[in-house]
DNA sequence: CGTCTGCTTGATAATTGTCAAGAGGCGTGG
DNA sequence: CCACGCCTCTTGACAATTATCAAGCAGACG
């Protein structure tokens, strides 16, 4: 599909020069020609970027960015000023207020396409769906080579296998890289003072682990002990923080990605204070069974009933008599060891 | 104390004409003539401002910023590059990789000083050490006005009083505003199927609440009710995607804030899954005296039973009775309803 | 003065953890 | 190939913890 690109441009030559070089390279383009108008084109067209006029009358580009930043589906999307000789004073004030990019005039059809197509490029690395917890993140990440920003980017990370059982890191060491499971399990969790552990995550597959303890870097607060064999590959610290740090969209995803965190655990914690243990197990063994997806799903699941035990926050043995009164209540299926769900929806809708 | 600026510049003249204005303006100054003994530079007077020129010999400037960016303690410190004449190339390849602002060649003293004022103000306001956990945000938030960066910024938010045990938002409701508190006490809960609510949150003076769901645009995920009389601030939703959205320096903050709430909500989980009640109820009465601190600390605190049983996941009665135990054992005083601690340390390191 | 609300204690039942012991599977070394 | 030890899973018996229902008491308030 065509991207759509808006203008906005109260000189009517420029305006129609700009939406001809566009349209020719194959971009879908509206303009407007002030800003007021600029604001609802915008808001009905919902571009993928806007280019816009600083000097304008009624609404200049400033008013137009601050207008449009207020709202949570034009907040992001990227914003390009059109600025009549590079004024530093309008530069600062722009990129404050969150402008993506500046083109000065006068400027050639090159110069347009380039800054256009570098800045869509790049929302494009980001703007996938919120399906996988760390897609975007993830792309953004391995693309970023291909961005050649700087040579001295190393392409390729420290990639290491993990054998079941082995500690990843432990609570208290120092974080020195971003994780990403390429492939196997890891589970990150808590120890108390009484040697009981609980289960906090389960990484599978294609997700990031460690970030926490980097993003402020102060010692890990959890451990993180692989339950499958795992090939992880290693950010260093130092790449970590040059890729947050360096980049607006990262951040906002990251800060989508905590809260979305941020309110899982809070449901958590209602579970964990309130519910009884049948809830408990019922909905630890659910999670632990999507995390593990894909896996041997006719055979039924071979899942470790201590991990089940510790996910739910609960004695091993009571969590086998939960596990064995689902069985007799044919919710569960136990065959040499392997779990097989019988009736899901009993399990996630159980009442007491 | 006077403020650090590290200059890297290989033009003699040029370096020694602007330590010259700088020191004539109180600043520290410390220069280096090339990239790489800038870094060391930088790494050794670890100053409050770096300005540095783009064309250098042996490390160019964008090689420093990259160096800098990868380590955390300078990741932070605000960048300016000095570039000859507005290279918008140079100048996007600098944005992106996060500098904070450029000053072209040539320049006068006013606008060098102008520029690096603007920035040292703005990274003041969220360098504040981060003891009480949104203050920095809030400044940011407050003094933005004085900043004077676009006239319709409303000055003065909408201000309300609530009057004890009314609703702020509920579980479900879409999220219009970001709160601050003024004055009073402000709780978080959730509600389980059967009711029983589990407080997740005291918000005092001088705090936010209700960001997660504004950052999602999605329901809230847990209701706010007022326990003491509170004046809240309302900073409505299109406000605070502005704020957000507009500014790194501000979703840096942020991140830090929901990493640390989601580290002491990972320890929270730990303590609800396996603390005995005794141990969970201890924990409840610290936090939330330390939440009313400086209330009527001779007298002790008037704390509803109820919300020390809902903070610590209990039953009101078992809350008490073990409120009851604490006094016998001489750890508690309890007077006229009020809660005095006699061994605070005893009640945080209680074994069982 | 009555009524309401919040705090406290008692009695009892339900839930959950702990200790103990046995069954079955799996790998290893003889 | 088999026996052995080790590990995980399972069940039993019992004790400890915690929730629930019930009732009384004190202070606040109209």
């Amino acid at each position: 599909m065509k991207k759509k690109i808006a203008i906005i441009e109260d000189n009517l030559e420029l305006r129609e020069n700009i939406e001809e070089i566009l349209e020719l390279n194959g971009y879908d383009v509206r303009a407007a020609d002030n800003g007021r108008t600029g604001v609802d084109l915008v808001n009905d067209f919902l571009p993928d970027l806007v280019v816009c006029d600083i000097m304008m009358p009624i609404l200049d580009g400033f008013g137009v960015l601050h207008l449009l930043s207020k709202q949570p589906e034009t907040a992001s999307i990227p914003f390009i000023f059109l600025t009549a000789k590079a004024e530093r004073h309008d530069m600062r004030k722009g990129m404050e207020m969150g402008a993506d990019d500046f083109i000065t005039k006068p400027f050639d059809d090159i110069e347009l396409i380039s800054a256009i197509e570098s800045r869509l490029r790049k929302i494009d690395l980001i703007a996938k769906p919120f399906s996988n917890r760390l897609n975007a993140f993830e792309e953004l990440l391995f693309r970023r080579g291909s961005l050649k920003a700087v040579e001295s980017f190393a392409s390729s990370y420290e990639k290491r296998e993990f054998k079941k059982k082995s500690i990843v890191y432990l609570e208290g060491d120092w974080p020195r890289y971003l994780y990403y499971v390429k492939s196997g399990k890891i589970k990150t969790f808590k120890t108390n003072d009484d040697g009981k552990e609980l289960i906090l995550n389960i990484y599978g597959e294609d997700s990031f682990f460690g970030f926490t303890a980097l993003i402020k870097d102060e010692q890990m607060a959890d451990s993180a002990q692989v339950i499958e064999d795992a090939e992880l590959i290693m950010i260093p610290k130092s790449e970590f923080y040059s890729i947050i740090y360096g980049n607006k969209e990262v951040l906002k995803k990251l800060i989508e990605i905590l809260s979305t965190d941020l309110e899982k655990q809070e449901g958590q914690l209602l579970k964990m204070a309130y519910n009884s243990v049948r809830k408990r197990v019922a909905d630890a063994l659910i999670e632990l069974i999507d995390s593990y997806s894909g896996d041997l799903k006719g055979k039924g699941y071979k899942i470790a009933r201590e991990n089940i035990a510790n996910y739910a926050g609960t004695s091993l043995e009571t969590c086998i008599r939960t596990l064995s009164e689902f069985k007799e209540n044919k919710l569960i299926e136990i065959e040499g060891g392997r779990i097989r769900l019988l009736d899901r929806e009993a399990l996630v809708r159980l009442k007491i």
